[in-house]
DNA sequence: TTTATTATTGCGACTTAATCGCAATAATAA
DNA sequence: TTATTATTGCGATTAAGTCGCAATAATAAA
């Protein structure tokens, strides 16, 4: 299956780019209006999961967040999303955080994918910031 | 609103605590068969995810899984859950790992939640285990 | 013990997020 | 140009979890 350019694709990854956050489906179908189809998005970004490009993380409430690969490690030159993302309970900001992370694992266990996320509050939005 | 000493409750614990790995709402369904009722299930489960008897965890594909509270962190006396689970992908089996989380934070950002979750196969379906 | 109070349950309907089938469209190759 | 087939649009469908509400049962009060 070889990879076609196309409008769809174009746009979601354009408003993925200029992002500077982690965007829901919702998000991202706000941005792009109708020009892009509710299941063609699922689709393409599905498609750029695949291929490295972007990567998904999970909430609490098991919905996925997109973020264009921009800081991810590349051990050995293999692509590798082990880092957190912050959720913000307030305002709703989804964030790919900083840090990388090492998991130590039982012996014989081996590693396809790693989902982090941290809920709470953000600088903005942190209670008693009067 | 002062909790019960109930059936479904007891049963449901019961299950969680005999187990050495995290359940999903359908395991627990399973091994519960028609004593307790499908959306009880997962009421109890959430009110024991409030009271901090038992944590969740989310799959990749936005599943729950629940594990009885055992090895957890207790900062200043406070229930934390601060460590991944791992799910193998051949076998399906989601475990708590023994290792302790402290990720970095912005600064004025504050946790509520946390949810770790590694992907991949454990020692008895890693491939090339001949 | 009996009666009252209300947390909890069972059941079906509902919501939300995401996927799927399939015919139509449009990138790319021939 | 024409052919090939990856991709799209659209509606239907699945899957996981929640909700409303009347019935039940755990606890407290009398
Ligand atoms: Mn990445
Ligand atoms: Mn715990
Ligand atoms: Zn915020
Ligand atoms: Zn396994």
């Amino acid at each position: 299956m070889k990879r076609r350019n196309t409008q769809a694709q174009a746009a979601v990854l354009q408003v993925l780019k200029s992002s500077d956050r982690a965007l829901s489906h919702e998000q991202l179908q706000a941005e792009l209006g109708t020009k892009v189809d509710r299941a063609t998005i699922y689709r393409v970004l599905n498609r750029f999961c695949e291929d490295g490009l972007v990567h998904k993380a999970m909430d609490d409430d098991g919905k996925q967040y997109f973020a264009y690969c921009a800081g991810c490690d590349k051990p050995n030159n293999k692509h590798s999303h082990n880092h957190f993302h912050f959720k913000c309970r307030q305002c709703g900001k989804v964030e790919c955080l900083q840090h990388k992370m090492h998991i130590p694992l039982p012996a014989g266990y081996v590693v396809t994918d790693f989902n982090g996320m941290i809920s709470g509050y953000c600088n903005r939005c942190a209670p008693g910031e009067a």
